[in-house]
DNA sequence: CTATTTCTTTAACAAATGATAAATAATGGA
DNA sequence: TCCATTATTTATCATTTGTTAAAGAAATAG
């Protein structure tokens, strides 16, 4: 659970006692390539923090596949809407390389609030990291062609080695074709535009 | 500040004694149609709430303006990341229509978590709402034609009356003489897609 | 190791959006 | 009210992305 503490303290300082209450909300599990780690329907009922391997949200639109999210080794994966509404998701977890993550109750956790406010702020100052970080990913998504996008996924991420492509493609909001075509162009001629 | 409170408590309940703190944190300021209200390359001191007009939230995208959000009265309007980085915003908040808006002093009202956990825990469920809001955005953004997202925005928002469809343009990521075109084929046909 | 499935690329054509220019329409200030 | 400015639409052509189909490459199960 270290890794997960190194994480958390990024953002909040911790006491043994906060970090005890933390761990009592949680527990290692070790997950496999192409499992269904929560499927869609579910409502979700954890927040996860992935220690290795890596996972995606995805969802069906019109019968294709949407990945929305991919997480590597260090990352919080959580369908953060089903978690706080407590409704049926209308999308899944699925591993895409075998690792292992700390499963946070989060009904148990959100309950710590109460007692320790410290926790709290350590969940809000999560919380506003994870803003910025969608204000931006709006501004790539709205502002950028997909071959730019491409290019940025290409220098921030090891990604690209790790998953499959047609995923990546529906991540940028394309199809599989045109980032075909978008790779292509980075061969020859190694512009971004 | 009633309508901020009553906004507020949509998300917690607070007692008289919070609602002092905070309104010891606010006042309340008028503005004017095409008012700067934060210029560009300013850093961000304040939160808005909007009791009445219309503000957007801008910046450049090579020599083009960008609409990035537009607030209506009961929205919350802020340049979240210049506000917690406390750097430079490369984005500027504009008045569209008069009106008047309460501005809360961030620093101030941050400093009031340490005292009053249960202002934080309002602040906290807001991050939450807003970020809701956002994933929503993206899905909306990445997964739908600019004809439908120009749908949604006429159901949803008095909006289109308010403001110049340049900044509607901008704001669904297109540019102006395509949202031409797409207002035109919803003169004759109304279909969606 | 081979066969089958899945993934990725390529091609050809269609549809959507961008860029530029010009014509109208609307707005605001003197 | 009239003029000047700003906003919006229309037209034309270029570029990007989508769609469908098929071929080639890579991964996986038996």
């Amino acid at each position: 659970m270290q890794d997960l503490f190194d994480y958390f303290e990024q953002f909040q300082k911790l006491t043994e006692v906060e970090k005890n209450a933390i761990s009592s909300t949680c527990k290692i599990i070790e997950v496999k390539k192409h499992e269904i780690l929560e499927p869609i329907q579910s409502t979700s009922k954890n927040l996860y923090f992935l220690k290795s391997g890596v996972v995606r949200i995805f969802y069906y639109k019109d019968e294709n596949e949407v990945t929305e999210y991919f997480a590597l080794a260090g990352d919080l994966v959580t369908r953060i809407k089903s978690l706080l509404t407590q409704q049926p998701s209308s999308k899944a977890i699925q591993v895409l390389e075998n690792g292992a993550l700390v499963s946070i109750n989060a009904h148990k956790f959100f309950q710590l609030f109460d007692t320790y406010p410290n926790i709290e702020r350590l969940y809000r100052l999560l919380l506003e990291s994870a803003y910025l970080a969608l204000v931006e990913r709006i501004e790539s998504i709205q502002f950028y062609s997909a071959k730019e996008r491409y290019a940025t996924l290409l220098n921030d991420n090891q990604l690209i080695q790790k998953v499959p492509l047609k995923h990546i493609a529906s991540y940028l909001g394309i199809t599989q074709v045109s980032l075909s075509r978008i790779r292509a162009t980075f061969q020859t001629n190694s512009d971004t535009k």
